[in-house]
DNA sequence: GTGGTCTAGACCACC
DNA sequence: GTGGTCTAGACCACG
């Protein structure tokens, strides 16, 4: 099974923190289902080039958090956890994110109304960029 | 002189990079005037309770990007930067941090209607609990 | 690897801005590729006998201006920068000499024609000695 | 006595040393006549808006180099030292910065030639420049 | 193994 | 008093 995970070599992130990130989104996202078998972790590193160790890391922090399970001998799933929880989960980050962004804004001093429209240019074009992509 | 800086010893974040991010908010912002005299390392550090060594790589970092100057034996002085320069590195700090936010909601397939509520939500939050502490 | 730098314990120069200098000099002039794994900070501060410290603020300083890439748990490595940005710091560290070295004999009176006979005096001694020093 | 001593604030170099430098130049280039008594350190300090200690300083280092000689109660004059031994530090202080340009070409592979046109290129600018001011 | 952070403490140079 | 350099050594995070 494929997964779209993208490697940046430049950025300062730790490679098990980017691949866990993505993961994690494509998942609570819905974008792979609960019961999927995911690749072993020999081969998504492989596929991605980099260590097991790496791998193992990100199985075993998402295994923590509740979002996969691991069965002896036959591999890594996706669990079943409650739409609720997955829903919660999807919502902690984004908040989390616009908060932080909020803060910073906060923090040098924007104004509430110069803040709003920053997000809203800003929200506009990624979202014009993405139906651009998704029709493709 | 007195320099408004929080210190949180749960956060993952280095101890020299909180203190870097909130001291150079209060420079761009304009909270602290160019060419104000900075508290000495050693006061400051004292002040914050830690290592002189962690302020002093504060002050080194900043001066690297060109907020502050230092002068052996007089002192550290917020650099004379201009205007236009200041704004620009206010913008993009915000900037980044929109950014973020927003491609967080994307990769967890937010629609754009649902996140411009949430921000507009988390916007009107922070703002009155801002200018209500303004107001004491 | 082995990296050719000398330290002149009776300088005035500061330990970390000799090595700095010297690593610098032979990135920029293409002595050492780009991509290559520099050693380890522990190494290469057991080579020069100094502090790891020592050898770590070298390394940052040089990641800060964008000549090398570090990445936690795996090394050091010479940054793949643009020839052209590499060319151009190349010229500007000999520009900048060279008009320092000018501006001296302007300020002690040296007349042109006499500047220009001591300067092709001291290249050739130089340039004589270098090319003997390579044939070995 | 007006001195013609320029000092830059921006400039890394600590204030005793600019002073001294540019001092030490006028002195040996004759531009300060020999047996010129110069401004107390009081109003050389006013006059550069710098502390007293500083001037000190330069005055001391200079003496101690035999460049100038204090007479208790009178004041500071410029020494009488022989021509030849004017020329001799005049010309040590040129060479050693020619030198130190050629080394830095040297270290980051430029060609004898190379060099040689940069330095002529250079030479001429800063001469034409010189004789412009000259004549005004 | 690698780099990243933080400490305490020393000594020097500058003003 | 100020900042600048350097040390030894500890502990953590990453691969």
């Amino acid at each position: 099974m494929w997964i779209p995970i993208q490697i940046d070599d430049q950025s300062a992130e730790p490679l098990y923190y980017q691949i866990e990130t993505q993961l994690k989104s494509l998942i609570v996202s819905g974008q792979i289902e609960e019961g999927t078998l995911l690749p072993s972790i020999r081969e998504l590193a492989a596929s991605l080039s980099c260590s097991v160790i790496t791998i193992r890391r990100v199985y075993q922090d998402l295994e923590n958090e509740g979002l996969l399970r691991t069965k002896q001998g036959t591999g890594t799933f996706v669990a079943k956890v409650g739409t609720g929880e997955r829903d919660e989960y999807r919502r902690t980050v984004v908040q989390t994110a616009v908060e932080t962004a909020v803060d910073t804004g906060i923090s040098v001093q924007y104004g509430e109304e110069e803040l709003k429209q920053l997000f809203l240019k800003i929200l506009k074009q990624k979202y014009d960029k993405k139906s651009g992509r998704d029709r493709e």
